[in-house]
DNA sequence: CCTTACGTTTACGTAAACGTCAATTGTAAA
DNA sequence: TTTACAATTGACGTTTACGTAAACGTAAGG
C-alpha cells in the first residue's frame, strides 16, 4: 500500500483555497510554504495543504504573515532546550491571552449585532403590522 | 444635577487608550471619531470615547477602518424604511456569520496552543526529572 | 518677552500584502 | 514543429494605517 500522495500544481491549490497564485508564491517567500520543486514547477503536497489552511486561519484572525510565521515557529520549537521551553510557554501564553480577549470581542460584536438585529425586526414587524391594518380597515 | 459631562483633549484620550494623536486625528479623517471644536483644538466627551473602544475593538477583530466605518452605519441604519431594513438583516447576518467563523477559529487556535503547551511541559517536566535523577543518584 | 508645552494642518515616508503586467521558459497537444 | 497554455521570475503599482517631520498658533509661567 503506497502513502496518498496526492499533489497539486499551483493554480489547482490556489483555485481550491480562492486564493491568487501571487498569494500562494508571496507566502512561500515569506516562508510560511515550502513547496517541492519539478524542474522550476512548484509541486504541492498535503502538508503544504494543511500548512495554507493554517495561514488562512491565521488571516481570518487579523495575524499578519509575520505573525503567521511565529505561530509555525512555536509549533516547530517545543522540543527545545530547558530555557526555550521556558521561553515558549511564556509565548504561548501571551499569544494565549491575545486569544481569549479576541474571543470576548468576538462575543461582544455579536452580541451588538444581536441587538441591532431584534431592533431591526420589530420596526419591521411594526411597518408590516401598519399595513395590515391599513389592508383590513 | 448636571449631566457628567466630562471631556478630554487628544493627548489625554490617545494617552489613556494607548494610541497616538495620530492616529486619532486619522479615525477622524475616516468618519469614525466626530470630536467638537473648541476654537481649533478637538474636545472629546463621552461618546467619542465608546465610539473608540468600538474602533480598538473592531481592530482587535483584525477589521480595516472601513469595515470599523460600516459597522457604524448597521447601527444607525436600523429605522428606515422596509426595504432598507431587509438589507440591513442580510448584512447582519452575513457579519454573523463571518464572527461566528471568526470564533471557531480562535478555538481551534487556542487547541492548538493548549497542545503545544502540554507537549513543551511535558518534555521539560522530563529533563527535570532527568536532573532530579541526576541529583538523587 | 521668552520659553515650554501642547495643539493644529499639510505633506511626505513606509511597511505589509498583495495585484498586475512583462518577458521567458518549459511542456503538452495538434 | 508549431501552437497554445501554464508556470516562472522580476519589477512596478496600489491600498491601508499609520509615523514623522515641518511650520505655525496659543496659552501658561518665569
Amino acid at each position: 500500500m503506497s502513502k496518498k500522495t496526492n499533489t497539486y500544481t499551483i493554480s489547482e491549490l490556489a483555485g481550491e483555497f480562492g486564493v491568487s497564485s501571487r498569494a500562494l508564491r508571496l507566502y512561500e517567500e515569506s516562508k510560511l510554504l515550502a513547496p517541492k520543486r519539478e524542474g522550476t514547477k512548484r509541486i504541492y503536497a498535503e502538508r503544504d495543504r494543511v500548512r495554507l489552511r493554517l495561514v488562512l486561519r491565521g488571516k481570518r484572525l487579523g495575524w499578519s504573515l509575520a505573525e503567521i510565521r511565529e505561530s509555525f515557529k512555536l509549533y516547530d520549537s517545543s522540543l527545545g532546550e530547558e530555557a526555550q521551553l521556558y521561553y515558549l510557554l511564556e509565548k504561548l501564553d501571551a499569544r494565549r491571552k491575545i486569544l481569549e480577549t479576541q474571543k470576548q470581542d468576538v462575543d461582544l460584536a455579536l452580541a451588538d449585532l444581536g441587538e441591532i438585529t431584534d431592533n431591526a425586526r420589530t420596526v419591521l414587524s411594526n411597518i408590516q403590522s401598519g399595513k395590515n391594518k391599513r389592508k383590513a380597515g
